[in-house]
RNA sequence: UGGGGCGUGGUGCAAUGGCAGCACAUCAGCCUUUGGAGCUGAGUAUCUAGGUUCGAAUCCUGGCGCCCCAGCCA
């Protein structure tokens, strides 16, 4: 897919991006992707991956896809391996995959330099010890009683620590900055800290420390020519610190410029907890179809068009801000309108007999497959007395507008005949068993030779020719906006953000799909064959409902 | 109560001293062999108080509100 479209309008990073280039403060354009890889990536990640991938793009420039692995007791190659399918799915391309832990022997060496410059030293205090010292928001920090060590014995402590001579948490290099500063990160922040297990995915055992965010990231962005390093707001005050380091080094020094991130309501965001929902069982693995986890979209059905284009409407700005889920519908809406195959399905089935139709005629007639697309053709669907239609398309007492099928109504079967109801069959419990009607063969097809008007299509599906299949329909997850604020999972789990139909029946068509394949299922939703579908048993994952006029005005009359 | 950031319809984003606009959502209507899609229209906004200016969402001052920061996480 092409997801370079120019046609993205301005915003203040590409603004700043534009001047910058105007001014000769670079003369290229790099940008790069950091995930950690501790997790799948997730709608919130999708935003800054699409801005970092766009700014390059839209400036002939390229991206490095650097995996940020400065902490082997979070991160998993596993992770290392989803967030490429992902990214790619997306539509993403980059120059190259780095890793921040290739750059783990320079660092080191910056480090020293470091130190050697009497710009960072040695702190034995403990970890508790640290947090007390550092002081508060309103309190300034205290300096380390280690604070004035020699360079030489920095040097040669800082080289014990590499080589494992100290056990965990018992030292740290520290930049030697203002213990006093107001912004909190600026009173000497921790550079590397000790870390003997787990082994790193990459390096194995060869380090024992490891670097921290701070130390790593900007010094990373420097070494690769990255000219803008975009993140979201809460490190606006890490940017002194981003400068600071590579002022005091006389690097290469590429621009931070902070974002906001995404908040999507309904969904959740937090690793942790998303982690947390996977783990209890609350959902049925990372890709989950009621997740927003890439993986889960996926398999929901939403498309990459879809997503990038949502991610374009959403815009790029500095305020915290909310995104209604919905918009993120209308846009999956909007793509799969365009690209989807028609089809007939019936979700919750009932029986209807056309009385006076013969026995044994079959009908083959031609039903359009996408009135978006032409190119899109048609296909033969097959018509024969006993047929089902929705439950929902049927009521004895019909409300107040509706004009849907009901006792002595006449109503169109989309694509082939009027019929009108004539009866209703009920069992001992009154329930709906069947009902009968009579079709009007001069309207073949669906339209009258004596001009007169049904108010209603309603789809169905010939009982004969029909497949069984399972249809799946998701919700949203949570009953709360923002699920990242609770803690009680169980809590907020919409009990309805999944329902199954197992005796959901689907035109003959239907029966030679591959998983992933997207429909629409006529006045109903868009679906998509799930992973787990199989000829033997077909199923369904509802992507996203049609938007449903009367179920506004039902929902109105209460 | 230190520092940093941000305040435009219900939501998100524009307008860069000159008619406050776009999208989603909402409501109404048209059209329709999907109560889909499409089309038309409507309502609702510049946090607040001053100031500068012919003219302020935009510049200045004060207030108010919201978000972020006290990991050896990123």
């Amino acid at each position: 897919m092409d997801i370079n479209a120019q046609n993205t309008s301005s915003d203040f990073i590409r603004d700043a991006v534009a001047d910058d280039l105007r001014s000769g403060r670079f003369n290229y354009i790099r940008t790069r992707l950091p995930p950690e890889p501790n997790g799948y990536l997730h709608i919130g990640h999708v935003k800054a991956f699409l801005i970092d991938y766009f700014i390059a793009a839209e400036n002939n420039g390229d991206l490095i896809l650097r995996f940020d692995d400065t902490n082997p007791a979070k991160e998993e190659v596993e992770f290392v391996d989803a967030i490429q399918q992902d990214a790619k799915w997306l539509g993403i391309n980059w120059l190259k995959i780095t890793y921040a832990s290739d750059y783990f022997g320079l660092l080191y060496e910056w480090a020293i330099k470091l130190v050697k410059m009497g710009k960072a030293y040695v702190d034995d205090q403990t970890p508790e010890e640290v947090s007390k010292n550092r002081g508060t928001l309103t309190e300034p920090g205290i300096n380390s009683p280690y604070r004035e060590r020699s360079v030489e014995e920095n040097l040669d402590l800082l080289a014990r620590m590499k080589s494992g001579e100290f056990p965990d948490g018992t030292r740290i290099l520290r930049a030697k900055i203002d213990m006093s500063d107001p912004n909190m990160v600026m009173r000497d922040p921790a550079m590397y800290r000790i870390i003997h297990e787990p082994a790193h995915h990459r390096t194995g055992r060869e380090w024992c420390i490891y670097p921290m965010y701070d130390w790593s990231h900007g010094q990373n962005d420097s070494m690769e020519g990255i000219t803008h390093s975009l993140c979201s707001m809460e490190y606006e005050i890490h940017r002194p610190l981003y400068e600071w380091f590579l002022d005091q080094l006389g690097e290469f020094k590429p621009r931070q410029i902070e974002f906001s991130r995404l908040n999507l309501s309904y969904a959740m965001m937090s690793k942790r907890k998303l982690r947390k929902l996977v783990e209890s069982n609350l959902v049925d693995g990372w890709d989950d179809p009621r997740l927003t986890t890439l993986r889960a979209m996926r398999r929901r059905g939403y498309t990459a068009e879809a997503i990038v284009d949502f991610i374009k409407k959403i815009g790029v700005a500095k305020n915290t801000s909310w995104i209604d889920y919905a918009l993120l519908e209308s846009c999956v809406r909007d793509d799969l309108n365009k690209r989807s195959l028609r089809r007939m399905a019936i979700i919750e089935p009932l029986k209807m007999i056309i009385d006076n139709y013969p026995d044994d005629l079959v009908e083959e007639l031609a039903a359009i497959n996408n009135p978006e697309d032409p190119d899109a053709g048609t296909r033969t669907v097959n018509f024969s007395k006993v047929i089902y239609i929705e439950q929902d398309d049927f009521r004895e007492t019909p409300p107040p507008k509706y004009y849907r099928l009901f006792p002595g109504n006449e109503v169109r079967l989309r694509y082939a005949y009027f019929v009108r109801c004539e009866s209703v069959v009920k069992d001992a419990d009154g329930n709906i068993v069947e009902i009968h009607c009579t079709y009007d063969p001069t309207t073949k097809g669906g339209d009258s030779a004596d001009g007169r008007k049904v108010k209603s299509t309603i789809h169905w599906v010939s009982a004969a020719h029909s497949l069984p299949a399972e249809v799946r329909e998701y919700e949203r997850l949570f009953t709360i906006e923002n699920p990242d604020d609770n803690e009680e999972l169980s809590s907020i789990i919409n009990p309805t953000s999944l329902v199954v139909k197992p005796s959901s029946r689907v035109e003959a068509s239907l029966g030679n799909t591959t998983p992933g394949d997207k429909f629409q299922f006529e006045r109903i939703g868009y679906f998509c064959t799930d992973l787990t579908s199989t000829k033997e048993k077909l199923v369904f994952n509802r992507t996203v409902t049609l938007k449903d006029s009367w179920a506004k005005i039902e929902k109105k009359q209460g």
